[in-house]
DNA sequence: ATAGATATGACCGGGGTCAATCATTTACTC
DNA sequence: GAGTAAATGATTGACCCCGGTCATATCTAT
């Protein structure tokens, strides 16, 4: 029997928001609770998949549990040896006892969770990132400090003059920090929120460290961030030379590349 | 032939981490990663289900997004009807463009599911209730300020002078509340770190309402969090007879029953 | 060194899942 | 109002998943 267009979209529509709420749904209950025939129920999957709006598995479905949660794992995959390297090389930089900012991106993450395996003790972890609850929340013997702020629709981090202003009360004493593009004029970022947190953060740390693997050369974003002149250093998987090619000209020691330690 | 303990818990904890990755993964992917054989991957996925530390699904597997959240869903599920009705009142009671703050705990997170459906204009919610990002942060027409401060290991709240710092400086509407216990003398709470944050945001907020359901009628926890003069409101099943025999007495217009709306 | 415990992989029967097909009913469209 | 397209539920055969058992190999404790 057909039934009306609506109460398929509005079956559908349930049938996300139910995937959304309990993450993992077995076929026989999301049958239960649409009241419909395992047949429908195995079709809405379909329909809903093919959009990209859930995610099938065999036996059941799962919500997207958070979509940018996925495009985060997804960009995560990306240069991901370039990025372990960066985050091994970040890691040996941290002393036991320090208090340290990861702010939001995949390479924060990278290190988060070399942290894991690599700990020094009675560190302070300081962050805007709500990813890094995952790999952080979990070490008994790291402290985590998040900062407040307004929680940006779709993306799991804190902005905001909340943000900013818990920031500019931290003591900092190495900043982690990564940015979308670098050019000869120095890096660049897209969003003016997350440059501002960032300079709070550089003004209040000792130590600020730009992290950025090899496919940020040469990209430039909307917003300027900083100049060369006004970081700590730069991990980076690129050799001074290949630097120089794209004008970009370091003082030396400013350049910390993971092959070196 | 058998192996090393040591090997085993290894590529266990690798699991989790996969896990942990990637959301889902089917029992094919895991053997492929871990190089053994399904039988093998099977058992380990019974292991870590007994311990909790990951849920498995009909064909593969998930990880635990956040160890701390499966507990919690479980104790949603505890006196659902009440904390469902009284989620229900509190949501009545806000205006749009309201400022309103939800603390920890579950009676808090069942008025974020009901916020989803039933979203007043302009609302901005604040929070240090990590847990309300998942129903809270997709909502595009709502603001979510989450406080800072130190996250609390496996609770997803944030806590400390941080907390307490970031909430004195909010503009607050409406508090909702939570506690673990009620007698004549007032509200209880276990924690010192989550009482003064309580207080911080009463200070800060017009109306404070504490929500509790009928099964903490009676108890005690170690800590007094507040007399019943010094709450604007207690949203509760029970009913003022009911109240009465366990030596509270409200002030007329003080108890907001769901059955009153 | 020996015995017992434990991890592993292969195999199998029972049962669940999936996609395709078909008949039926009902909503849309002209 | 008639025809067409859409949605649904039942059925079916192929495929896949699961837990158990068993033989085997290796670690560990005595």
């Amino acid at each position: 029997m057909r039934v009306p267009r609506q109460v398929v979209e509005a079956r559908r529509l349930r049938l996300t928001e139910l995937l959304q709420e309990r993450g993992y749904l077995p076929i026989s209950d999301l049958c239960d609770e649409l009241g419909v025939s395992e047949a429908t129920a195995r079709r809405d999957l379909s329909a809903l998949e093919s959009e990209e709006r859930i995610t099938r598995t065999y036996g059941g479905a799962l919500g997207e549990f958070n979509a940018s949660f996925i495009s985060f794992r997804e960009r995560l995959r990306e240069e991901t040896e370039a990025k372990n390297a960066i985050a091994r090389t970040a890691v040996s930089l941290i002393k036991p006892g320090m208090r340290v900012y990861l702010d939001a991106g995949t390479t924060a993450f990278s290190i988060a969770q070399e942290l894991r395996r690599n700990l020094p003790e009675g560190l302070t972890v300081i962050t805007n990132n709500l990813a890094l609850i995952e790999p952080l929340g979990s070490l008994p013997s790291a402290k985590t400090i998040l900062l407040g702020g307004q929680l940006l629709e779709r993306q799991s981090v804190l902005l905001g003059d909340e943000a900013v202003r818990a920031a500019a009360l931290q003591k900092i004493d190495l900043a982690f920090l990564g940015a979308q593009g670098m050019t000869a004029e120095g890096l660049w970022n897209s969003q003016r929120d997350i440059i501002r947190l960032q300079q709070a953060v550089m003004k209040r740390a000792t130590l600020s460290f730009f992290c950025l693997d090899h496919s940020k050369l040469g990209h430039k974003a909307p917003e300027h961030l900083a100049d060369w002149s006004s970081i700590s250093a730069l991990i980076c998987d690129l050799s001074i030379p290949e630097l120089r090619r794209s004008g970009i000209l370091l003082k030396p020691g400013t350049l910390i590349s993971p092959s070196s330690i």
